[in-house]
DNA sequence: TATTGTTATACTCTATAACTATA
DNA sequence: TATAGTTATAGAGTATAACAATA
C-alpha cells in the first residue's frame, strides 16, 4: 500500500458508484416524464396503483413504496389535483381510503411505461442484455435480503 | 429513519431495483453518519476535498460531485459552519476560491471512512465479494459510459 | 465580455409529531 | 384505546436565474 497519494480515475466505491447510477436514472425519468406533467414519484405511485388487481388502501400503497403513510398522501395529492387518481373511504372500514385509476390515470398509465422504458433502455444502454440480466439478479438478492 | 415495514419485491424493473438500493444505502448512511453531525452530501463533499491531492476550486468539486456550482456552495457552507473546511480565495485567481479541510476536518474524515466502510458492509452483506466485485464493475460499465 | 461564485428562490422527496375520525 | 389518514412542519438535496467581483 505503498502508493498513498495515488487519485484512482475510477470509483470503486460501491454506494457512491450507486448514487452515480440513481441520479442519472432519476434525471432522465425527470425529463422524460415532465412531458406528461408527472414526476418519477408520482409516476412510480400511479404505476404501483394501477398494477393493483384491487383498490389499495393508503398504508398499503405507502407499504409498497417503501415511505411512510404521510409521504403516500402528498404524492396521491399532487395525482388527484391532476385527475389521475380518485380517493374514496373504504365502505367495509371508513377509516381507511381506498385509491383508484381515474379514467385520464388508465390512459397515461400506458405512455408512463412507454416513457420509463425508453429511460431505462438509454440509461442501461452501455450493458448488454446479459450484464442487464445480471445486475438484476445481483439487485434482486439484495432487495431480497431486507433492510440494511 | 422510518422504516416503513419494507416490503421485499419480485420487481425486475431495474430502475426501481436501483431505487431501492440506493434508499437503502442513503438510510444507512444518515443513520451512521449523524452522530458525526454530518449528512451522506456533507460527507462526500468533505471525503472529496480531503482526498484531492491540492485545495479544490469551487466549480472543480461541484463537477466531482455532480452537482451544480450552486449546490456545491450551500454543501461547503454547511462544512465551513461545522468548522471542518475553510474557503479561500485562490491567489493565483481571486475570483477563483479555493477549499481545504482544517484540523478538525482531517480528524473527522477519519472516522467517517469507518462509518461509511460499516455501512457499506452492512448494505451489501447479502453479496459475496465475488457477486460485489462483479456489480462494481457494471456500476463502473455504467459511470463510465457518461450521462444518459 | 467571459468567468467564478454567490444571493435569492423554488421544487422534489421524505421525515416526525400532533390531531381528527373512525372502530 | 387502537388504527388510518391527515394537517402542520421540517430538512436534505438539488435546480434555475440574476447578480457582483474579478479577469
Amino acid at each position: 500500500m505503498a502508493d498513498a497519494t495515488r487519485i484512482p480515475t475510477t470509483e470503486t466505491d460501491l454506494p457512491e458508484l450507486f448514487r452515480r447510477t440513481s441520479k442519472r436514472i432519476h434525471r432522465n425519468q425527470m425529463a422524460r416524464l415532465a412531458p406528461l406533467g408527472l414526476t418519477p414519484a408520482q409516476s412510480r405511485a400511479l404505476r404501483t396503483i394501477g398494477r393493483a388487481p384491487e383498490p389499495l388502501r393508503m398504508s398499503a400503497l405507502a407499504e409498497r413504496l417503501d415511505i411512510v403513510p404521510r409521504s403516500a398522501t402528498t404524492v396521491v395529492d399532487a395525482l388527484v389535483d391532476a385527475g389521475l387518481v380518485n380517493r374514496a373511504p373504504d365502505p367495509a372500514n371508513r377509516r381507511s381510503t381506498l385509491v383508484t385509476p381515474t379514467e385520464a390515470g388508465h390512459r397515461i398509465l400506458t405512455r408512463m411505461s412507454e416513457a420509463r422504458r425508453e429511460a431505462a433502455a438509454e440509461t442501461f444502454a452501455a450493458l448488454s442484455e446479459t450484464q442487464r440480466e445480471t445486475l438484476r439478479e445481483l439487485l434482486a438478492t439484495l432487495d431480497a435480503a431486507g433492510p440494511a
